[in-house]
DNA sequence: AATGAATGAGCTTTCATTCAT
DNA sequence: CATGAATGAAAGCTCATTCAT
């Protein structure tokens, strides 16, 4: 009895099992401490088994990575088509990133030391190898919603916002976003929406067309 | 025949070659990616004479990590010092800070692996686990003027800034020029000088007062 | 397919087989020389195996230790159960260890090689490390018949014996049975019986009432 | 301006000095933590220093058991020597030793530790290693005093002492000697004077010629 | 008389991975 | 499906010893 992608029932919990199991031991002590080993001790089950459904240890990440940003796509994406200003779909997404960030602090602490520590055999960071194999691709079809330069090139267009150059727009707002999830991992409560609000304000004067 | 510090010349040097190794070794390969044998290969010595200069890895990374936070600390602190008003502070501090980034590639990026991987032995983070040890004091007396969030309350105090949270300004202005150094690190023809002068407008904009 | 203690039958025998081969390294070129590639040597295996069958070094001693002390226990006191008086009983452990001694020279050395140097991390010998940890209780229940304190209280109670410190006759005689396997150590023709027949022959004198 | 040995006064107190800090560290973290190093930091002086007035690590050894050895042998010595009968001489052996123990504690404890874990290059004891080197003869003429074999053959040949075995007793005697030491070493407070006269007692009933 | 520098051998331990069952 | 067993590579670190000054 198989599901689609080929694989069975149990098979496909153990992975989600291994996945999750990853992230924990990743998120609590950072990307270095994640050996096969103690994800199988911290799942309860034998480090063979691991290597049985995953079959290196990059790929465990990669399916890690990848259940992450399936997840978070999921939430921003519609957050952002449901707006149609510039200025609307920028205020949706760092909100809806904000709030991904607070509602699943393991998991998006776990991706970014996954994001800032993944190396390749080849030394290669984990953008590059991905660019490099061909067969990993981004696993939506709406990614444009998930890259905000989009944003800032249609807000510029249509005189929304200000002349700016909008890749160092979309990195400052990404960085800006990824600094939050630094935050609360050394805090947990850190107010994560809080900060999120503030950024709106941040990028709404910092955008809008001079008047 | 001792220098100050109570270390010979061969001493010094030989420490220092071995600092530069490491963030040599760090910047190209990742945190995860500096042992003790490659950045001893890397210098050209014995593993063992790495550990005769050094006691321990940790000792490496803490004097890496004082040595380029020395060099950052020189060149910003008097370029913000420099200015009288905040707005002024402000600016200099984001261009002293993409200044170091743009001129000091290499140790910039061990800085940031550094300080976003590192974890001592009981899984604490490089500044909880300075704030846990007492002995380690920050090196400098006019360390305030390297941290930003002087700079956003006295904006406020004196009106030139609108009302905001210096906590969550100084963390999305921080994190904007930390990514700055992820982009060089990806790509080393990134222009940081010119983002920089982007994150210069962008808090001119969102700092300001009202009219 | 396991076997009682939740072992396989190769598990249990390659423990076996690591544990022997740390007696013999020991009893032959001392405590300090037992590392662990040197027992994986012996045994010809790789030093990992090792390390996969036992985690850490000081499981491996620990085992032999708890090996050694069972194979003792199990000679020595059904010896002294069988007898009735406290003279008797006394000779019986004394003949009992002699013989123990006499029969089983390597692990005798072993144990005694261990008893006087192991060290833990902390500097602590093994009984005080062993009384540190609760969980690492004694392998029998008959165990007060391996310690001649309680031969030495019972004959004084009884009248047998002289009024005697029941503590240093006991301290007395445990060091002079340890005595017979440094000798042994030292020379493998040691007769290590007629040594323990002057032993019985000694503290038969030395500890019956006077008339 | 040389002492005998050949030595000047600087050199003969550096190598008391390092001496004295070698027992010390022995006694303390037992043998196995003596290195070089670590009597070095002990005593306050470079590691370089140590192995400028001893040529090898087993150098420091011999010399730390020759100073012990000589301390013991003067307060022995002329203790039995006072005594005239194979008693009286039995039980100022006894007593000299216990006394020597309870007042040097540190030396005899670093002198057993020594005795039962040196091993040299090739694996002999300190005993075998000694013997096979002629240079290292004993320091004293009366050592006949020191071993109480003789004490034991003296009282069988003349009458006092029953029949018995001059090697066993010996071994016997040195081995509860010895056992004072292990005892002391786990607990300061061990009464070992006390021991010593439940020692004498011991020997005098075993030993004495039936009436 | 003292010492800084260097070094190779060895130590315990962790880990990703392969293989047979 | 699952697992036990094995293993080589590499990690951080300690140490006795040599050498030049």
């Amino acid at each position: 009895m198989r599901s689609r992608d080929g694989l069975t029932f149990t098979e496909q919990a153990r992975r989600e099992q291994i996945v999750t199991g990853a992230i924990e031991i990743i998120a609590t002590g950072g990307y270095g401490s994640a050996s096969i080993g103690k994800i199988a001790d911290h799942v309860g089950i034998a480090k063979s088994v691991v290597l049985y459904h995953f079959k290196t240890k990059s790929d465990i990440i990669a399916a890690a990575v990848a259940a992450v940003f399936t997840q978070a796509a999921l939430l921003i994406a519609p957050a952002v088509a449901a707006e149609t200003t510039a200025a609307g779909r920028l205020a949706a997404y760092i909100r809806s990133n904000a709030c991904f960030v607070a509602d699943n602090r393991t998991s998006a602490i776990a991706m970014l030391e996954i994001v800032t520590n993944f190396r390749s055999d080849q030394g290669l960071r984990l953008d590059e190898a991905a660019s490099a194999s061909v067969q990993e691709s981004p696993p939506t079809g709406d990614l444009a919603l998930l890259d905000p330069t989009t944003i800032f090139v249609a807000g510029v267009d249509n005189g929304e916002f200000r002349s700016l150059s909008p890749l160092f727009m979309k990195n400052a707002l990404r960085a800006a976003l990824d600094g939050a999830v630094w935050e609360i991992a050394r805090n947990p409560d850190y107010d994560v929406v809080g900060y999120g609000e503030e950024l709106v304000t941040v990028f709404e004067l910092a955008t809008r067309a001079q008047s």
